[in-house]
DNA sequence: GGAACAGTTGAATCCTTTT
DNA sequence: TAAAAGGATTCAACTGTTC
């Protein structure tokens, strides 16, 4: 493909590490191991990765040197038959994790040929696996010749960049709802890629793994915010960023082969944003303007003296002027005297406490709601 | 436990390798290297293997109500590092090659913690993976945090001796005929070891991480042949040996643990073997599967943004990204949507809500029909 | 006797901000 | 940096009790 204002040639072998602008929602050719290490450092917030997995699976078990790996004590530190592959998955998932923000994530998707190579180069790397994840689907190939199971998953692997660096985003509210009410599970059930969304050039499929769209809109809704950049190192025909432009996200591509960008490039240019009230993100709860208790009694949504009361109202405490409660020569925050009375470690004391209105006992929380609510 | 004619004590470790008689159907107590390494070479048909996860659990954990999560915090999941896990994984994983025939087959049963070490070595030690089976967990433990995905499954690795030793058993037909006469998949779904099937010592579980008869039923069911030795050198509380005397089959059972021997030998004494007629599996039944509506959105079936209607079109709502939907400043799921607008406590939003194609509506219910049907 | 309800539990790398 | 505090968070299946 000619050079286009959305297509960006690979930065030279020597250019110095970061120098080059991320650039954004454009597709740049070239090595992706190369790309990235041309990049800024620390400025995506989520990868998606389907490297190719492509082995030479029949040699035997050798090291460089072509002796034959035969002990038990020195097989596992040394390279194998799959050491090619290793290399090429080390020097990747180090370029990435490079340009991947402390509070970012990675997804990498496999099948049994590599998912074991990668998940352990993961680990080895310092990623720290958050889960993995089964895309079971739902109109998989049959196994033609009756001598194993039908192959009707793959397997994804999503990693924060360390164990001791958390902040990845979850959007644990909208997997939820995308389910039904009922948390989301770790095994997804979505069809291959076929139909009309199965990109074509003449009769012939234009890429041979492509993904599907309801993957990457999963992938993305449960991992990132709008906004966010995610880069994605073998970019195909670019339904990470058709999703990523559909919902709102930015996205970096990288990709080696002329072909397949000029199919990304147009399938891009086609899609449109979602209006922002469909995008509708709601901010999880954890995420919320924190409210101490005590504003309530300072704007009088609460008077001091008053008497607060579970749900069954077994269990009862007066509010002091300065937003602590007593409870039973108990003193504290709201949290503190719940968990008291109770008798447990721990407990919402916003959930747990209710005014007695008309009758009627109405959770605080419900004031809090109002306050947040002025705030926006 | 005392010595008894059914547990024999660990070949000590000078013996020399393969001078010890196959124990059929006895449970060797000791180290499953040296005990491996002290019976005869290709001598058993299949090896299922339950390794220590190396779950690396830190603090404990409470659910919502406050109470604790029994965890697993035996000192036989702990290693000190990746390094020392890859170790004993290699060492017992060339033990466990030797005793294996060239025709045998090797089943590995982990998590994500463990499973991307022990797919590696596999590979690394030239075995031939066959099939990774995903054992769906019907009833898994939900993720009290909100930080993960349900951890909704574990992962079986099945492989061969090598690539070019085939002559594996698989029981194709056997296989296809437990499923409804459609070929076994990858992905199987089974509830977890709860209710009466759990032992217990006392009131307190015996085991830790005790697996289900079932799935070592459709492991057995599918790699072995009546007669078969079936070697477990990770026998905790039996379950492989009471499935395979149940299913005609020889067991032997390697375990270090006094107490898990105990109790497994009880239990594999009551245990009677199948006729041949009652071999036949019957059937489950299938439930229909639950379809949550931001399924529909996810593939592109309802598009974000989306109006519905009711068949009168008295109501109307838009569709959000994450399937709620939002109507006169309500949000919530499809039912709590449709309650809200008609001013009802409760609401069929599969039946209620349409969508409008060419000026017809559409109960958005036809969706998740064809969605069903693509299941089964 | 059976329905309804309350209580328990499972291989889990399960929090974040302020003081 | 360690400790304290705020406050967010659960699903399906099985067991046992009550009405």
């Amino acid at each position: 493909m000619a050079n286009s204002d959305k297509v960006k040639k690979a930065a030279p072998k020597t250019a110095k590490a970061g120098t080059i602008k991320l650039p954004l929602n454009k597709i740049v050719q070239g090595d992706c191991i190369e790309v990235m290490n041309s990049l800024p450092e620390k400025s995506v917030d989520v990868i998606f990765a389907d490297p190719p997995y492509n082995m030479q699976l029949k040699d035997t078990l050798t090291r460089p040197d072509n002796s034959k790996v035969d002990g038990v004590h020195d097989a596992w530190d040394q390279f194998s038959s799959f050491g090619a592959y290793d290399h090429f998955t080390y020097e990747w998932l180090t370029a990435a994790r490079r340009v991947l923000k402390d509070t970012g994530s990675i997804w990498v998707i496999g099948s049994y040929h590599n998912i074991f190579r990668v998940g352990n180069a993961l680990q080895n790397l310092d990623y720290w696996i958050l889960n993995d994840i089964i895309w079971r689907k739902s109109n998989p190939m049959p196994n033609f010749r009756g001598t194993r199971f039908t192959n009707a998953h793959e397997t994804l692997i999503w990693a924060g960049k360390s164990a001791d660096k958390s902040g990845y985003t979850f959007n644990y509210d909208a997997m939820k709802a995308m389910n039904d009410d009922t948390q989301m599970r770790s095994d997804w059930v979505l069809p291959i890629c076929a139909g009309k969304e199965r990109l074509k050039v003449g009769d012939k499929k234009a890429h041979a793994t492509q993904k599907p769209e309801a993957l990457l809109y999963r992938v993305l809704m449960a991992s990132t915010k709008p906004g966010d950049v995610i880069l994605d190192p073998f970019f195909g025909t670019g339904t990470t960023g058709a999703v990523a432009k559909k919902l709102g996200r930015n996205f970096v591509g990288i990709e080696r082969e002329t072909d397949y960008i000029k199919v990304a490039q147009e399938r891009i240019t086609a899609v449109k944003k979602l209006d922002d009230e469909a995008l509708g993100y709601t901010l999880s709860k954890k995420a919320q303007p924190r409210v101490p208790f005590g504003n309530l009694v300072e704007r009088g949504m609460i008077t001091p003296g008053e008497t607060l009361y579970d749900s069954n109202k077994r269990y009862a405490a007066r509010v002091r002027t300065d937003g602590t409660l007593i409870a039973e020569e108990v003193k504290g925050s709201i949290h503190q005297v719940g968990a008291r009375v109770q008798g447990q470690p721990a407990c919402n004391g916003w959930t747990f406490w209710h005014v007695e209105k008309k009758g009627e006992l109405l959770p605080i929380d419900v004031f809090r709601q109002e306050i947040r609510a002025e705030m926006h």
